[in-house]
DNA sequence: ATTCCACCGGAATAGCGGGATA
DNA sequence: TATCCCGCTATTCCGGTGGAAT
């Protein structure tokens, strides 16, 4: 059934990118002047998730270093390393400048560095560059006449609002491209790409497929995740073919998975925080607080626990409702159980 | 209209852990 | 080994704001 596990990986780069000319264009035409050595101050790509921001941009600069083995690169996931001294470090690093330099190097001396010693272009996509917390960090990168910068954000006008206005003004004119939601179409489309390259002849058919980018709501990641887990569920059971049934028995436990994969990354007080708002609905920050402070055994700052609440907000775990004094938090609607209103996530966890 | 309250989120500050250095 | 320095997390402080009460 399963011929490469690997390109049913949702973060496996494709051997082409379907339905994303216009984009893949755009960007190449916006990145060409690197290749001969001129300045480009950047490009921000923006759109919902699993709509090929990442996968785009990684297939241009890709393509761009087998042009001009003197052009560098490097991805960056601004999530995990969201200050200006993680940033900075990992840069080097993969440039390979980093000699001398330690994980208590100030970020102005690493900053100094890459001015001083980087010699060839480099091109650094900064994927969900709206977490970027220090901003002097692209303003270091904006000033270095050798880095070109290729930003990922879900919302492009939410970005530039976020921004000081320093940095604002300088990259407010750079070239914006959007992506869109895949339609269920493209998205059949994709996964027949990929079902070709990771499984058996006939192993699924079209209209299977069709029925994945349904589930999947124009999210290729989503899409690809589905499609992964129906082929080892079809491969455990010795099934020659994914049906429908099958399809539709395991959208559930991918959506499981993913969401189990989110809440693994929460440490112990976004848990309960979570804990509470799935068994007791919505509430204020008062009684949310309260409760919170009740249930574990070093509660944090209240300030704390309003960054943590901001943080989950963005994972889409929590929900707000309004602003300011009458804000009301809840859990998201994907980790309440529908039937019965029954949770999720519940008193099953065992919190030290 | 004014005062009070709950809450938001930015900024300054403190404490901690880990690698570097003497 | 003791000490220093840095980055990171958490805490404290505080100005600002919407809504309710007076």
């Amino acid at each position: 059934m399963i011929r490469d596990k690997t390109v049913l990986q949702a973060d496996s780069q494709p051997s082409e990118i379907l339905h994303r000319h216009e984009q893949i264009n755009y960007l190449s035409e916006i990145l060409r002047p690197v290749v001969d050595g001129e300045r480009v101050d950047g490009a921000l790509l923006y759109g919902p998730t699993g709509a090929g921001k990442t996968c785009t941009s990684k297939f241009i600069l890709e393509r761009l270093s087998d042009e001009r083995a003197d052009v560098q690169t490097a991805h960056l996931d601004c999530w995990n390393n969201a200050t200006r001294p993680a940033i900075l470090h990992r840069l080097v690093e993969t440039v390979g400048l980093q000699r001398g330099l330690t994980r208590s190097t100030p970020a102005d001396d690493v900053s100094k560095r890459l001015q001083d010693d980087l010699e060839t272009p480099l091109v650094v996509i900064l994927d969900e560059a709206d977490q970027i917390e220090d901003q002097q960090v692209l303003y270091d990168l904006y000033r270095n006449p050798l880095v070109t910068m290729v930003l990922i954000a879900n919302d492009d006008e939410e970005f530039f609002a976020g921004l000081e206005s320093r940095v604002n003004s300088r990259l407010i004119t750079i070239p914006r491209i959007q992506f869109r939601k895949y339609t269920d179409a493209e998205l059949t489309e994709i996964l027949a790409h990929r079902a070709d390259a990771g499984l058996a002849d006939d192993a699924i058919q079209r209209d299977a497929l069709a029925v994945i980018a349904d589930a999947a709501a124009g999210d290729a990641r989503v899409a690809i995740g589905i499609l992964r887990n129906v082929a080892e569920r079809a491969q455990r059971e010795g099934l020659e073919r994914i049906t429908g049934e099958v399809i539709l028995s395991v959208v559930d436990v991918a959506r499981k998975e993913v969401r189990q994969q989110t809440l693994s990354s929460l440490n112990t007080h976004q848990r309960v925080l979570l804990e509470i708002l799935c068994e007791h609905g919505q509430m204020g920050m008062g009684d949310l607080y309260s409760r919170y402070e009740d249930r574990v055994e070093n509660p944090r700052s209240e300030r704390m626990v309003r960054k943590h609440l901001a943080k989950m907000a963005h994972y889409d775990l929590i929900e707000t409702e309004g602003e300011k004094s009458g804000r009301e938090y809840r859990a998201a609607n994907a980790l309440v159980d529908p039937r019965g209103g029954k949770q999720v996530i519940g008193p099953g966890y065992r919190l030290e």
